[in-house]
DNA sequence: TCTGGGGTCCTTACGCAA
DNA sequence: TCTGTTGCGTAAGGACCC
């Protein structure tokens, strides 16, 4: 039986969340960012895209863009709560759901008799439910349904098999699929390839020769829509993090430690609450060049104790040194497992 | 005019054990 | 026993996504 997939994506969600709480800003340059002399745009309204700004935009340059746009700061707490009801909506009418993030959904249909007016039945219980729009893509799998939501956002509603997505984004640059971004939309311009058209045709040992025989047949085949990625129910989070970016770099190793030790104690509280541990412990250093630099240790017991993560992250940044001044600091605990309720229980 | 925070996955290198 | 291969865990960096 041949596929059938959706991708449903909320418009510019973190604002639409906003505007449900202050209509009176509707239709107005809204944009959705932090507050501090490093922020940069979380989600930009329609009408302060149209002034170029979009996400990732750093604030200060969003101000200068849209003068008069309205800003606000991001509540996660909020989008988390409204992506729940969204989510909650969405599996009413579909059993297999793969939420992406707070703002997008693929949706397997494969055997459903009448996908389409599915999707624009979930689009209307939506949009009843919560006052949110949405956009959607329908396709044979994964990446033409994502593209396809993408294409005429907002209130998009797309169906597209994988020869009309080659046809109709062909001239598109290669950066249009999701997997290629900027450094490797670059490494292809690099050789001449410039469409999806181009990279769909390109010869697959040139490709294979600069990009890995991995990498190589991967691009290739997303630029002719293939992919065979499944639906798949959530999958479990295995590693956590806290980290920040300072309003001004920081060369004092006394003040940095004492940064990393109460992220570290966030990081901790927040895992211990969820009765989670990792084996891994790590730090993440952004110096003033920009340059990224992480360090880590693996202990036999996973843990996600003050008493045991503190000193760890502190010696690993003491072994770092303090080369440069630091813009970030970030401490992370990956591998995670479940931790036992009972440590009586384990085996001996 | 500079570039957030929270994640995932991939690649490469290296030491060690079978 | 020596050598080479393979596989695994770990570490670091990097690309990418929302």
């Amino acid at each position: 039986m041949s596929r059938c997939v959706a991708h449903i994506d909320l418009d510019a969600f973190y604002v639409s969340v906003e505007l449900q709480r202050r209509p009176e800003l509707r239709g107005l340059p809204v944009v959705v960012a932090g507050s501090g002399p490093r922020a940069v745009v979380t989600t930009a309204s329609y009408e302060a895209r149209k002034f170029g700004v979009q996400s990732a935009t750093p604030a200060s340059r969003a101000r200068r863009l849209c003068p008069d746009a309205v800003f606000i700061s991001p509540d996660f707490a909020a989008y988390r709560e409204t992506s729940k009801r969204v989510m909650g909506i969405v599996r009413e009418h579909v059993e297999q759901v793969e939420v992406a993030s707070l703002d997008e959904a693929y949706l397997e249909l494969t055997g459903m008799a009448a996908p389409r007016a599915a999707m624009r039945r979930l689009v209307a219980a939506i949009s009843e439910s919560t006052g949110l729009s949405a956009s959607v893509g329908i396709g044979p799998n994964k990446l033409v349904a994502k593209v396809a939501s993408d294409a005429e956002k907002p209130r998009g509603f797309v169906v597209l098999t994988r020869e009309e997505a080659c046809a109709r984004f062909a001239d598109a640059r290669p950066g249009l699929v999701p997997g290629i971004g900027p450094k490797t939309a670059a490494r292809l311009e690099a050789i001449g390839i410039r469409t999806l058209r181009a990279l769909a045709a390109a010869d697959p040992s040139v490709l294979a020769e600069r990009f890995g025989a991995r990498l190589g047949p991967e691009l290739q085949a997303r630029a002719r829509f293939e992919h065979d990625g499944a639906v798949t129910e959530d999958r479990a989070v295995i590693s956590e993090s806290r980290e920040t970016t300072f309003d001004t770099d920081i060369s004092d190793p006394a003040e940095l430690e004492r940064i990393l030790l109460e992220l570290a104690e966030q990081l901790c509280g927040d895992l211990s609450r969820k009765g989670r541990r990792g084996r891994t412990i790590g730090i993440k250093i952004r110096l003033d060049d920009f340059s990224t630099h992480t360090r880590s240790r693996t202990v036999p017991e996973a843990t996600g104790d003050l008493e045991r993560v503190g000193p760890i992250v502190r010696d690993l940044l003491r072994e770092f040194g303090t080369p440069r001044p630091m813009r970030l600091l970030g401490v992370r605990v990956a591998g995670l497992e479940t931790a036992p309720t009972d440590q009586l229980a384990l085996p001996v």
